[in-house]
DNA sequence: GAATTTACGTCAGCCTTGTTGACTTTCCAA
DNA sequence: TTGGAAAGTCAACAAGGCTGACGTAAATTC
């Protein structure tokens, strides 16, 4: 019988087991992102820096369209922070040779030393999570997310998963 | 063996599995937020609406310092919320009988209302992910989502937990 | 070849939600 | 009884979302 860490049966779900789900993810979340945070923290840099440099350091060359709907932000908003970025010298961009019009992206030595830094902290908390639960457990995780998301949003990580 | 939607062994925990989960745990956070930023867009209310009305519904009478150190902001953000909530007749306040500098906090009836609106419509995206994944996959997901959780949080988490 | 569309950048201004600093009221302990 | 700590409030600022309008260069369509 499937069983949570507090031990309830989950083949019926009650109103009170899906409230404790909302709640750790609420809480793990801010788990999640507090590494990277407090790394960020006293550079100008925010979360939206971060997650600039993690999608353009998966996708290198990416472009600014593309980036645009992995994010589901606004261009000015997205355009605010890749200046920044541009300007402080961590990412590159390069006008498209097929398409003039595009802009490609590129992370910097910089650029990818940060990144670098960051994304050692939010891997070291998430293996150290993995581990603690076990791979049965990561399995169950990654299929509960992936099912959490939007269909657009799965579209794009799937995108992500296989291509990358 | 363990294995992940993708099929990938789990055992050995490389860069790019982590690097997946990572991207898991940000496309299905905005999964999670979707339906009720959705229903708290054109009212005057967001997020931190939410929470606040989540965490007054789940213990009602609380104060609001301990709401702070739940929410982990600074009490002058939580003020700003809770102020509107309370003129716009959500929320009620009453100062506490045995410390006079407490303010005990309660759901009014317009409240309870929207907490309801709220939480059906996360609790009906949760259910369906839970229900796509199996009760296997659930179990795992929240030992994970506990794992990723600082020390403090898990603390909150699991007060909540069992007292509520 | 002209008109339209696409990709990108930018300016201006607004909103939410974080922050710090300064303040009042209340409680408690020396 | 007084001084410090705790709870809560007010003011002002910053980050990072948003919309709307506009400009430019390149590609595409007619």
């Amino acid at each position: 019988m499937a069983e949570t860490p507090g031990g309830e049966n989950l083949l019926f779900l009650t109103d009170e087991q899906l409230r404790k789900g909302i709640e750790a993810m609420f809480f793990a979340y801010r788990g999640f992102t507090a590494d990277p945070d407090r790394i960020l923290e006293g550079m100008d840099y925010g979360r939206a820096h971060h997650r600039a440099i993690h999608f353009i350091h998966r996708s290198p060359g990416t472009t600014v369209s593309n980036l645009l709907s992995i994010l589901g932000v606004t261009k000015q908003s997205l355009n605010r922070v890749l200046r920044t970025l541009i300007e402080d010298g961590l990412v590159r961009s390069e006008k498209g040779k097929v398409d003039a019009r595009e802009r490609h992206l590129h992370l910097t030595d910089k650029g990818q030393m940060l990144e670098r830094e960051l994304s050692d902290a939010q891997r070291a908390r998430m293996r150290a999570a993995y581990r603690a639960a076990g791979p049965q457990a990561v399995a169950g995780f990654r299929q509960v997310l992936e099912a959490m998301m939007d269909p657009e949003m799965r579209r794009q990580y799937n995108r992500l998963k296989e291509g990358g």
